[in-house]
DNA sequence: CTAAAATTTCAAAAAATATTGAAAATTCAA
DNA sequence: TTGAATTTTCAATATTTTTTGAAATTTTAG
């Protein structure tokens, strides 16, 4: 398979950024490839179109696949596997959110929960015993705040964050109508 | 410098963390340390407690500085610099996403820019530069947004967050505000 | 200033990670 | 079923990244 330059230029650039994103070259390349190839291809034609070799295409797609980026189409009468990248950018873009928490934030968080079973004996004990109580808070607040990211709409996604910082001004409103309708003793739900 | 069992897990948890999070081992052990021990700590006890050589932690002091999560303390009247994690846990949270911010999605916002400016001659560029904007589109957003939550107060951070998917409901109600306020012909500001 | 103390640099070595490609396993059209 | 086509596995190799430690540089108390 051959790709145009601006293709090229894109699968390259993603190639470089693997490894800042947690993947390496290839699997950067592959995604890249996949996202901005119209039709799904087959191991062959990633392969050549990287040059890169049979058992590469295999560890990274498998990689991919595990991300859940990628995904495998049968076409029938046809011996071949075609892959293809999965859903539109915003499906992409809270799959590799929660597949980060997944594996950046939720392995630590459950050793922050194990250390935090027994109480400090020491000095030393009792101020990293407070400081991973801090850490582990915020990291549960992330964790759970990025999941229900992830169930919102697209939409309401994208108006909270065109919103921005002026999401501050809407919170202000929401506590003063809270405090009103706690006022008449009901709750605003 | 001696560590105590409890903080020695915690360390070689963050160094084997590093890696997932874009930097390496000893870089990770360090900030782990730096955070979670009260007193400022030299290159010296930092090297012993850790195990590794001079230079690694001066190499690895620099990383965290250009993340700025840890600053140098001159002690007058002692030679050695000594090193702290700078700030509570969401200051370092919130440094922790604006330096990713930076690292892993402005350059590709910079070469998807460049690559848009040409407009595409054949089919599979079509296709590519219609994914290539959405991405784009998508990167700049994500990118505004997070530019904009490290400007918000920590206060309302930590509502916001745990709002959830709850703010899809404030959402709501400040569409139905705006909305009353564009029958009045003024606006919400 | 001076010089001892401390830090940084960087080439070489070690360790970790990625890649190849041949062999084994699997798949599926006939 | 069968066996050719395809994919996967994994030991060996290549590449990249990290670490060391000695030399060069910088810092600062006196």
């Amino acid at each position: 398979m051959q790709m145009t330059p601006k293709v090229q230029s894109f699968v390259m650039h993603f190639g470089e950024m693997g490894s800042r994103w947690g993947i390496n070259r290839t699997v950067g390349q592959l995604f890249a490839l996949l996202v901005i190839h119209e039709d799904p291809l087959n191991a062959e034609e990633l392969g050549t179109a990287l040059s890169i070799s049979r058992g590469n295409v295999s560890m990274g797609l498998k990689e991919l696949q595990s991300w859940r980026l990628v995904k495998p189409y049968h076409v029938p009468g046809d011996r071949k596997e075609y892959y293809s990248a999965v859903g539109d950018v915003w499906d992409m873009g809270i799959k590799v959110l929660e597949e980060r928490r997944k594996r950046e934030i939720d392995p630590t968080l459950s050793v922050l929960r194990d250390l935090l079973l027994e109480a400090p004996t020491n000095t030393a004990d009792t101020f990293a015993h407070k400081k991973m109580e801090e850490i582990h808070d915020l990291l549960e607040l992330v964790s759970n705040w990025s999941a229900d990211l992830q169930d919102m709409s697209h939409d309401n996604l994208k108006t909270l964050m065109k919103l921005g910082a002026g999401v501050g001004k809407v919170l202000d409103i929401k506590d003063r109508l809270l405090n009103k309708k706690a006022q008449n003793g009901t709750e605003l739900e």
